[in-house]
DNA sequence: CCATATTTGTTTCCTAGTAAACAAAATGCG
DNA sequence: CGCATTTTGTTTACTAGGAAACAAATATGG
């Protein structure tokens, strides 16, 4: 058994939390993050990394304040990411000529080749509808999720 | 202005990530948690503090490992939280005769106080129904996350 | 044109949480 | 009983990410 107190742990009364909306996303992402790394931890890349290099593939030359701000973390942070990438050799980093405090980012050629092993993989993850859900409920889900964050947008982009 | 770039985020395209349950979980609780700290912030308490502060009101005695279990967040974690809610004295550890590895937990008199005083702000905070869903839509947002987590249960027990 | 303010990225320190190795207690099986 | 296994909690080292202070570059208002 792997839990003697399995049995107890039912009878934590999680009252006020147990059926908080910040409680039941923090599971949901949880578990989502586990669905994530049972599909894709096979490539042995963490997940902002991946999901950066991905990116770039459709955006090359983004600005790292810009991605950052798309995907809603802080520039200190995508700093990091981006040394991280550039000395693995995944990115290069580009001062353009009119703004010199800025970094444009492009994939190397490895990065780009890492990049095309990676989509199939990506593709099939997002597509594969999680198991305790039909394909209805999580557009439902999806669509009330995107009301409550106040985006309108189902396409690739930031709203 | 606050973001020179505003204009150019809009046009990161996100695909294939813009409309994946993961990172719509991933913003949705960043939200939450935002909301979390405009209503609960003031009251200058940690949010995982806060959350065993006020589940030991309801839950005297609980066993550490069985609360982690039921928060689903790691045993090693939640011994951090004892050891700090101790040394501020708000919780006491007591080691069960039957058992003596394990620990049961106790509001002291002043974290007694202290979950008096959380208990109608949380309460107030979960109440209140984020401004972009209708009542409605929340309660169906929170039945498909149940539904996708395998939970069946709305009360504030854990499943 | 020049001083001031803002933007961009980086560094340093901090928090939340995990993973792995561990020790002590309890359980189970010969 | 006695030894191996499991459970419980702790410690240490790590990852993801944020906050604040900073420097360089750019924009702006006089």
């Amino acid at each position: 058994m792997a839990e003697t107190q399995g049995a107890t742990v039912d009878r934590v009364r999680l009252a006020p939390f147990g059926d908080a909306l910040g409680f039941l996303l923090r599971l949901a992402q949880i578990d989502s993050f586990e669905r994530f790394f049972a599909d894709l931890g096979h490539l042995d890349l963490r997940p902002g990394e991946l999901t950066v290099i991905v990116l770039l593939e459709g955006n090359p030359g983004v600005r790292q304040g810009v991605l950052a701000e798309a995907l809603k973390i802080k520039r200190a942070h995508m700093a990091k990411m981006v040394r991280a990438l550039g000395e693995a050799g995944l990115i290069r980093r580009e001062v353009p000529e009119d703004d010199r405090r800025a970094v444009e980012l492009y994939l190397t050629e490895a990065g780009a080749t890492l990049a095309r092993r990676l989509r199939p993989a990506v593709t099939a993850h997002e597509a594969r509808t999680p198991a305790t859900l039909t394909p209805a409920e999580t557009a439902t889900l999806k669509r009330l999720l995107r009301k409550y964050l106040a985006l309108t947008d189902p396409e690739g982009t930031t709203p």
